[in-house]
Formats: structure tokens, sequence, C-alpha cells
DNA sequence: CCACAATACCTAAGTTTTTTAGGTATATTT
DNA sequence: AAATATACCTAAAAAACTTAGGTATTGTGG
């Protein structure tokens, strides 16, 4: 299992990528998503998650839709046109935090 | 520059690598190498540095030697053997991190 | 020689994000 | 029938960080 203090700050680009690939998806399901996605190492918790969405959706970057499956509630997100241009520069970003991050935990090799 | 929110929950990894690779090092000393290191990407500030050494040394994991450069104060940090125990496992960490975002941010590839 | 930048340490208040630890309700499996 | 899974939620506390200072010494540009 990952280190949760190594993901702090990660989530929201985590979120906004699942979303860049699926188009629409429900809280839970990104937790589901994600744990499948990376054999159980990352398990986002829905303590975490929630307030997230929120916080998104509030910042007009995810818009919500809430249907019923069966007798059920879901709130399916999706990006906004805003939320596109945000997962492009969280990627970018990551991308370049991760390269960051090997220049110090392989000096070595640069 | 990297996104400082990324950053968070990687700041004692990156400490407790600096001093596997230089032995001994003072605070002021560490911002300015990984300044140099990740060419101005990551700028390690000092009101989190400080009081992280301050929590790693009460934690066992630093040790510190307090010297003069002429007038001027420093604290030599050095890895304790529980330091250099915990480095490996750190990195370790960290690279398993890094392993799993790709896996949700490069889905394609895998 | 004087002001400013750099070196070198520090802390406290506030913010943000996350963990922890619940709560509600329906659906499915045992 | 009970337990697990699905599906949402929140509030209190903890953790770590940013911001915004503070002190003092040393080097540098005008």
């Amino acid at each position: 299992m990952i280190d949760p203090k190594l993901l702090r700050g990660s989530l929201d680009t985590i979120i906004l990528k699942l979303l860049d690939e699926h188009d629409e998806m429900y809280g839970y399901e990104m937790t589901q998503h994600v744990k499948e996605l990376t054999k159980g190492q990352i398990k986002i918790t829905e303590g975490a998650l929630y307030p997230a969405l929120h916080r998104l959706e509030s910042k007009g970057v995810l818009s919500v839709d809430i249907r019923n499956a069966g007798n059920r509630m879901r709130k399916y997100y999706r990006l906004t046109p805003s939320g596109k241009t945000e997962v492009t520069a969280r990627l970018s970003a990551m991308h370049d935090f991760i390269q960051s991050i090997h220049l110090i935990i392989n000096p070595k090799l640069t």
C-alpha cells in the first residue's frame, strides 16, 4: 500500500485524470477504479474524496448530474470546459514534479 | 516552478536522500542544493524545512552537530543508524508511489 | 562606506488537506 | 437473517505547509 503521505496534493490530479479518461464517473466508482488500476496500491478514502469532489465542483472544473441506479442515488461527475484545461495543466505539473524528484532521488544518473 | 502542493509529503524523503548522498549538510545548504539539482524547479521554503529538520531529529533519524563557520552558526545534520534504515524505506516508498501514479496518469501504456 | 543581497538560523498564525471515525440507506451475498 | 458491498455524506482532529515575519552575520555593488 502506498504511503498516504506521498499522495497528499495529488488527489485532485487523480480525479481530473480519471474523468479525462472516462468522461463520466461517480465517486465510489473512482475509488474502485483507482484500486484496480494500481493493483490495490492506492486506496482513495471517501473522507478525502467527497470533500475534494465538492471543492472541484465549486471551483467550476467539475459538473454533477444526479441520477438513480435502481433505488440508489449516484452523482455523476464530468469535466467542464475549464476542467479540461485544468487536466492538461495538472498532468504537465505532475510530470514536471516526477522529473524533478528523479533529479534528487537519482542524482547519479543526471 | 513545481507546484508546492505536489511536494506535500515528500519533504522528509528529500531531506533524508540528501543526507544519504552528502553525509553531512546544514539546512540552508539543503535549500540551495535542491534548487541547483532541480534547476530551480523545486524550492524548499525555510518555513517548511526547519520544522521538518526538528521533527526528524526528535524522531531520532537525524543527529545534529552545531559548529561555526567564522562567526556564523551552522547546524550540521547527518543520518543516525535508524535514519539510514529509514532512507531505504522512503526511497522504496517513493518509487512505488511514482509507479502507481504512472498507472493512473498513463493507463494506455499498461 | 553604505545599502542591499546573501547566508543562516528561527517561529507563530493561518490555511489547506487529509485521516479518523463516524452516520444514513439500499442491494447483494452468504 | 446477517454481513458485506454499494453509495452518499460530514465533523473533529491531526499534519504539513505557506505566509510573513524576526535576528544576526557576511559579502557585494555603487
